[in-house]
DNA sequence: GAATATTAGTTGCAGGAACAACTAATGTCA
DNA sequence: TGACATTAGTTGTTCCTGCAACTAATATTC
């Protein structure tokens, strides 16, 4: 394997360290995580990563539409329609017909879907785990509170 | 728009709190912040994030392989390869093939693509800038050490 | 109550990313 | 030297995402 160059680096105007930069440096650790996390997912029990997601809130939040499976995962609603499809294909979901309004319908995790759940949920924790187990409880609550500023700056246009 | 249902959350086993959950959080946070970048890069400049990244690498380390690229932005190489082929049709890059070693050559912002990075860089900037203008001091590197940690533990596999 | 707007959800499609297979050049080692 | 391995880079393919257009149902407004 090639060595990376020293010392090549010439001042011209004024470079931005790409290293530095915080929207790099936060999509460079999101892809490390999410890509070690979703391989696992994916071939240990053939879920996607919004496949998961769907089924984490709807263990939270039992019989929801569609809809509000959209605003609670931030997922783009195409991608919940087709994840939602393969999981009730798999039969991970239900999904009972409103009857008062026939546009919509609600959602939950199934019997199946249950049992896939306890057995990802703890795999799930366990990543998060690994992930701050060096962190102490201050800088663990620090972690949240800056990423919680972010989040709130980033989302106003 | 509807809103969320409120209180229906049933504790059936122990449900993973998705909101809170450290990988989904970085995962919405690094969204949220890139997909405003890059559609700023795009509609202003016709770029897109992986060239931009490769021609920020290129302001900061000049003539470098295109493998030496990869390495120092980790994007995967064939997108390397077809963000470089992109830049050089655009003359926003000039390639220098080594005589002594022909699968190797070198890369380099041109003319013109130094003058989209000097217009690109401060928007880039301000980016940052207004993510983390909220934060004091103590904070910003708090947050960076912080990263830094995540990173590290996030790339032990 | 008819025209229009909005909402829930699906589908078509285009662009991007990941992985593998491939070419071509160079290195290694018997 | 010759067989094999490695490296740089390209290309093919598949999957995923996101936007927009669409259908169907309900709400609104005049």
């Amino acid at each position: 394997m090639s060595t990376l160059s020293q010392n090549n680096m010439k001042k011209h105007r004024k470079p931005l360290k790409l290293e530095s930069f915080l929207p790099y440096r936060l999509s460079l650790l999101s892809n490390t995580v999410s890509s070690n996390i979703a391989a696992t997912y994916q071939d240990k029990f053939g879920i996607s990563m919004p496949e998961w997601r769907i089924m984490a809130i709807l263990a939270e939040y039992p019989d929801i539409s569609a809809d509000e499976v959209c605003q609670r995962t931030r997922i783009e609603k195409s991608v919940v329609s087709r994840a939602v499809a393969r999981l009730l294909a798999r039969h991970l979901l239900g999904r009972t017909f409103d009857e008062s309004d026939k546009r919509r319908s609600s959602l939950c995790l199934s019997e199946t879907g249950l049992t896939v759940y306890d057995e990802v949920m703890p795999i799930a924790e366990s990543f998060e785990k690994k992930l701050i187990e060096k962190l102490t409880k201050e800088e663990r609550l620090s972690l949240s509170i800056l990423l919680d500023k972010l989040q709130n700056e980033a989302e106003i246009k």
